[in-house]
Order: C-alpha cells, then sequence, then structure tokens
RNA sequence: GCGCCCAUAGCUCAGCUGGAUAGAGCAACGGACUUCUAAUCCGUAGGUCGUAGGUUCGAAUCCUACUGGGCGUACCA
C-alpha cells in the first residue's frame, strides 16, 4: 500500500481536465508536517494558477470538484493560499488494517518487474584484518540488498574480494622468510595474520625511513614559507590583510601536516630501531618493499611456488573474513574477486585500444576524458593492470552474466573521481545500457571528529569494535535489577543472546541511521544506550508487542477472527496514529530505494516504535472495553511487531522475544 | 592551482522533487510507576538553518559570491 501514489493517481485523473502535465503536479502531494491539516496535503494548485492563470483557491475548488477520492477520504479541504487538505477516512485506515493482517508482506506490494539489480559491496581486501572502515560498505550494501529483495527486484550481491594485490606479495615473502609451515598449518588464520602485520611493519619502516629526509625539507620548507606569509602579512595594505592573513593560515596548515607526517614517520623508524628484534630483522631485510613487490609479480606471472602458496592460503584468509560475515549475519551471491578477472585485463586493454580510446603516455597505457585532469590509467609502466582495468573487466562480466537494469557500487566518497572516470569510459565503450551508481559513503570518526583511529594511530579492528558492543549491551541488558522481574528468569544463554543481538544490531543501526553521505561520530555509549534513537529501542517495543500477544494467548490467525467478528474502530488517536504509520512502511521502502538511503527505513522504525510506545501507555488490551476495542489494539499489536521485526531484519538486524 | 562534499538547537543528527509555525534523540528542567516490562510516557525550555545577495506567491532546500572545515587530484585500491 503506497498511498502517496494512490492518491497521486486520483489527483492525477482530476487534473487532466485542467493541465497536460498532470502527472508533474500530482506528484506534489506529500505527508503534512501539522496533524491539523489532514494525514497529506497537495501543493499543486499554487503553481497550476499561475500556468493557468487563474485564482488559486479557486483552481484547488476546481480540482477537489473532478476529485473521486470519497472512497480514501473525507471531503478535501482548502487552506491557506490553496492547500488541498486530505484526511483519510477512519473506516478506510481500519480496512487495510483488517488486509494487512496475514498477509506476510505487511501491505508492501512486490514489484514484477524482471529487473536485475547488482550490488558490489564491502570488498575488503583478504590476508589484511577488517577495520572500522569496512563497516559502512559492509552494512550499507546488506541493508539495500535486503531491501530490494524484498521490494521484488532480482538481486545479485557480490563481493569484490581484494585478493589479487600486494598484500599477497606480503605473505608469501613473511611465509617464505619468517613462517614456520609447522606453525601456519596448524593455526593458518591467526599465523598468516601474524606473518602479514610483521611484513607490513617492516615496509612501514622502511618507507618512513627513506621518507624522512624529504619530510624534513618540506617541513623546513613550509617554515620558510610561514615566515615569508608572515612577512606579507605584516607588510601588507590594508586592502590586501584580508589575503595576506589567508595565507598565513594556509602556510600554518601546510606547516602543521608537514610536521605532523614527519612526526610520524620518526615514531615508525623509532619503534623499530628501539627494539633489537625488529631492528635485526629490518637491517636483514633491507630491500623487503621491493621483494614484496617482486613475489607480487611472480604471482601475477604464474611462478608456480607463488601460485601455489597463492592457492594454499587464500581459502584460509577467507575463512578470516567469513567469520566475520557470519558474525554481522552477511551472505553473498557472488564472492569474485580481482583474481577472477585476472586473465581478462589483456584483452579489457587491448578493446580500448581497438576501440581508440586508450593510447600510450608517459610508458602507461591511458584513457583520456574530457573534463578530468588527469587519465584514467588502465595498465602501468611495468605492464601491471589496475583498478580502473579490474572494474572495467568486472563491469563488462556482469553486464553478460547479470544483465542488471542497475549496478551499484557502495563504496567510500574518497573515491567518487575513480567512479565518475569509470562510468565516462563505461559510457564510449559500449557499457551503457544500465544504470551505474556509485552509491557513497562518508566517514566513521571518532570522537575528535577524526578518522577513527586507536591510539598508536592504526585503525581499530573489526572484531574488537563488535565485542565492545556486545560487552556494552551486556553490562545494560543483563543489569540484576532488571533481570530480577523475568518470569521464567533468564539464564546466561539467553543474556549472551541478547547482547549479541542488541549490541551487533546497535552498531548497524547507527551506521545506517546517518544518511549514506555524511560522516558520522562513532559513539560506543550513545548507540548502546538503550534510550533515545537507538536499534534498542525498536527492538524492545517488538518484544513488549510478544509479551502482549504471549499474554493474551492469541496468534495473529485468533486476531483476524476476532476482527471477522466484531470489526474494527479506533477509540483513541494514538491507535488511529498507529495504524496510519504501518500503512506508510512501503513509503518508507520506496524512499529508501529512490536515494539508496537506508536512513529513510531507519526514521520510519523509530517513528512507528514511537508511535507504538504511545498506543501501549494509552491504549490497554488486555482491559480494552468492548471485544471490538480488543480486536483492534490486537490488531494493531500483531502488526507492529511484525512490521518493527521485518524492517530490522531489512536492515539485517535482529529482534528477540523479550529484554 | 583545479575539482567534489559539508556548515541546521548546548551535543549527535534528520529534513524526500521549493510549501503552512524548521524536526527527533541526548543533555537541562517539571510531572506520571497498586504497570499488558518506567529500557516508557506527558510537559517546559532551547534556532538570524555559516554570511551576503538573487530567483519565487513561498527558500534550510534552487542560483551567485564570500567565510570556515573536510576530501580528492597520472601509474595504490
Amino acid at each position: 500500500m503506497h498511498l502517496q501514489n494512490l492518491l497521486q493517481q486520483r489527483f492525477r485523473d482530476s487534473l487532466s481536465s485542467l493541465t497536460d502535465r498532470a502527472d508533474v503536479y500530482a506528484e506534489m502531494i506529500r505527508p503534512t508536517a501539522d496533524p491539523k491539516h489532514g494525514d497529506y496535503q497537495c501543493n499543486c494548485a499554487m503553481p497550476l494558477s499561475k500556468e493557468i492563470g487563474k485564482n488559486p483557491r479557486d483552481v484547488a475548488a476546481e480540482i477537489i470538484a473532478s476529485l473521486a477520492i470519497e472512497d480514501i477520504c473525507e471531503t478535501p479541504e482548502i487552506a491557506g493560499p490553496g492547500f488541498i487538505n486530505l484526511k483519510l477516512k477512519d473506516e478506510f485506515i481500519c480496512r487495510q488494517i483488517e488486509r494487512f493482517l496475514g498477509d506476510e508482506r505487511c501491505g508492501v506490494e512486490a514489484v514484477d518487474q524482471g529487473k536485475s539489480i547488482v550490488i558490489d559491496f564491502s570488498s575488503p581486501n583478504v590476508a589484511k584484518p577488517m577495520h572500522v572502515g569496512h563497516i559502512r560498505s559492509t552494512v550499507i550494501g546488506d541493508a539495500l540488498a535486503r531491501c530490494l529483495r524484498f521490494l521484488g527486484y532480482q538481486v545479485e550481491t557480490d563481493n569484490h574480494l581484494g585478493d589479487w594485490g600486494t598484500q599477497f606479495g606480503i605473505i608469501i615473502y613473511g611465509y617464505k622468510h619468517f613462517g614456520d609451515p609447522q606453525v601456519v598449518d596448524a593455526n593458518p588464520v591467526q599465523e598468516l595474520a601474524k606473518l602479514y602485520r610483521i611484513v607490513n611493519q617492516l615496509i612501514e619502516y622502511r618507507k618512513a625511513k627513506r621518507s624522512i629526509e624529504a619530510l624534513e625539507h618540506s617541513v623546513a620548507e613550509a617554515e620558510g614559507g610561514l615566515a615569508q606569509a608572515e612577512h606579507a602579512s605584516d607588510e601588507a595594505e590594508e586592502s590586501k590583510q584580508k589575503a595576506a592573513r589567508k595565507a598565513v593560515a594556509s602556510a600554518e596548515r601546510r606547516l602543521q601536516s608537514a610536521a605532523e607526517a614527519l612526526r610520524s614517520s620518526v615514531e615508525k623508524v623509532e619503534a623499530v630501531e628501539s627494539d633489537s628484534l625488529w631492528a635485526d630483522r629490518a637491517a636483514m631485510h633491507p630491500d623487503i618493499d621491493q621483494a614484496v613487490l617482486e613475489e607480487t609479480a611472480k604471482l601475477h606471472r604464474g611462478d608456480a611456488e607463488n601460485l601455489g602458496l597463492w592457492e594454499k592460503f587464500l581459502p584460509h584468509c577467507k575463512d578470516e573474513i567469513n567469520r566475520v560475515y557470519d558474525r554481522l549475519d552477511v551472505e553473498f551471491d557472488h564472492t569474485l574477486g580481482e583474481s577472477f578477472y585476472h586473465d581478462r585485463l589483456g584483452g579489457v586493454v587491448d578493446k580500448l585500444r581497438d576501440a581508440g580510446l586508450a593510447k600510450d603516455s608517459d610508458g602507461a597505457v591511458c584513457v583520456f576524458l574530457e573534463n578530468f585532469d588527469a587519465p584514467m590509467i588502465v595498465q602501468k609502466q611495468d605492464g601491471a593492470y589496475l583498478y580502473a582495468t579490474t572494474d572495467l573487466a568486472t563491469l563488462q562480466y556482469r553486464l553478460e552474466q547479470f544483465e542488471p537494469s542497475e549496478i551499484l557500487y557502495v563504496v567510500d566518497t574518497r573515491q567518487s573521481e575513480h567512479f565518475d572516470k569509470l562510468f565516462a569510459v563505461a559510457d564510449q565503450f559500449g557499457l551503457e545500457n544500465v544504470k551505474l551508481v556509485h552509491v557513497n559513503f562518508g566517514t566513521v570518526l571518532g570522537e575528535d571528529g577524526k578518522p577513527m583511529k586507536t591510539r598508536s594511530g592504526s585503525l581499530i579492528g573489526l572484531e574488537s569494535l563488535l565485542d565492545g558492543a556486545v560487552d556494552r549491551a551486556k553490562q545494560v541488558v543483563c543489569d540484576p535489577e532488571r533481570l530480577a522481574s523475568f518470569d521464567p528468569p533468564m539464564d546466561q544463554a539467553e543474556q549472551e543472546m541478547i547482547a549479541e543481538v542488541v549490541g551487533i544490531g546497535a552498531i548497524k543501526f547507527s551506521d545506517l541511521s546517518h544518511h549514506r553521505t555524511s560522516d558520522y561520530r562513532f559513539n560506543l555509549e550513545k548507540m548502546v544506550a538503550l534510550e533515545g534513537n537507538t536499534s534498542a529501542y525498536v527492538q524492545y517495543s517488538f518484544a513488549r508487542t510478544q509479551k502482549i500477544l504471549e499474554n493474551a494467548q492469541k496468534a495473529e490467525g485468533d486476531v483476524s477472527e476476532m476482527v471477522a467478528d466484531s470489526g474494527i474502530a479506533f477509540s483513541h488517536p494514538a491507535e488511529r496514529h498507529l495504524a496510519l504509520m504501518l500503512m506508510k512502511f512501503e513509503e518508507s521502502l520506496v524512499a529508501l530505494h529512490k536515494d539508496y538511503a537506508p536512513n529513510q527505513l531507519v526514521d520510519y522504525l523509530l517513528e512507528t516504535a514511537r508511535a507504538y510506545s504511545k498506543f501501549n501507555e494509552n491504549c490497554h488490551v488486555l482491559r480494552a472495553e468492548t471485544p471490538q476495542i480488543q480486536a483492534t489494539r490486537l490488531a494493531l499489536v500483531c502488526l507492529s511487531g511484525r512490521v518493527l521485526q521485518l524492517g530490522l531484519r531489512l536492515l539485517g538486524i535482529g529482534v528477540v522475544p523479550r529484554m
């Protein structure tokens, strides 16, 4: 049930006698901000009056005169400059509630077009620990997949793993020089992670060591620049003061960031050199970064030993990330990583050349594009292929394999330029019969407003983040004072199960509650807090519905029968408001699809849970005065429970029967 | 330098293609527990929507300039 569309259809019919742009005007229907204006309002009379040169209130009257809507709404009212206010008939709402009972889809119609939508999300580099940066793509992508699938689309989710890059050169090198085959065989996942960290730290050390001189130079330069800018500012005339001050501020920032970079490099170097074990390692592997690149190149060339190691290690690396996906309850239809496309890359470059799109430049193969300063490089000087090449090969494969109408890339917004280029090339490359969308998202920030890091400056591991949320959830959920009132008592297993569902749900929900394009501050305390705009509030509302049904000893089938016997009628405004919210479920999902913005559904669930709480406070079910009132309330309790549960499930979040 | 994004209540954030008095939560203050779980509800207070112009019957929303912040910017992904 998409009320807004239904009303639009009626308005279209009425408007067609006044204008040939009835569609445009019919779209100007929206929910009212203030209930005293009714439930929906149509704002089309004002602009239309301009087009046809009449008084807006008269236009509104004309629209209403030919509007066939009496089966849905009370008589429309004209207000203010020409707003048409619509109030749904209670009868109509009640009939819809009756229809929703027993309807598993909670009144949401399924699209019947056989369109497929490919969603590319998560895409971590295997062999590297997953960190906080992977949350958003995974959680947003999974929520989109669930919602679009529920709306009736054929969804193909694909985890485009980074399984063919330098990180394998790193663990291959690590295995050859630091690994003990027996230890690795016994505990591959942990050992490989350890080898990765050792080699990576040595590479970072080399890089830092090499960069220090240049960084010192750039600090000195920045200091000079600042002095110069300050001097210029002192000398500047009145009219130039502002620009001069700006130059000083900019020079200060440059100095600050150069100093910061230098400090970070010095720290990395000291960390290695002050520790004899690490210092020895560093001394014994002076050209480790080159060697790692060479191991990677050998793998790509098909070197038997390295390919063998890659085949041996890859399953363990996948086990490692799959453990995280299991815990997050995320699944993929396809996991076609970079390695899958490896032997197609040469073909892509050839095809680009043949099409006259790519040409050599400074030894690399580039596609030059209008409106872009830098070209898209598809093959490096040394012959290696890049991210862009793989993405083109992947796009080509997906078009052949899935024939999608849309492909969504759930990827950090910092990569938007890459996608702008990719889509531009795709357009010229015969890959244009599909809607390509970069579903971009912002950065997860720490409480200081800067990208989230641990105290030592490394990224925070994803699993420790999840553990933290579950721990905190457990503290609150399993507060002995609260638990005391539960009958039967909660055993340890139930407590842990609830903590897991609430804790993981809190992380997902708070991520999804922000508009995807904005950065947000990660605050564990707030997101797991059991009050406010949190998943726990919604989950708690669900638990309340279950308790009432349990006490009433009614299943939904029984409620349907009661409703059939006594009918539905509202006796309190909270009932009507809640019923109306339940009818808007589909609208929230359609809005979500429109912008690929899960926060639309989050907002809806919070508002519905609030409507339920209010209802719960004001409308006692078991003590209802008449059978009709009780049947109405039980129906609302049933449906609220199902909508909240389904809505959370579409966000990838679970519920518990009591908490 | 060029390009993209952001600026809304003390704090964290919503605000759909322009609509009526800009919303929610947290924090603050005042109320409501013989309860279908008070993890709740009701009320109060809190805003020149960064600044200045423009378009419009009507602007947080669209356009321009400015201020302040973030990110990206030829062989990483």
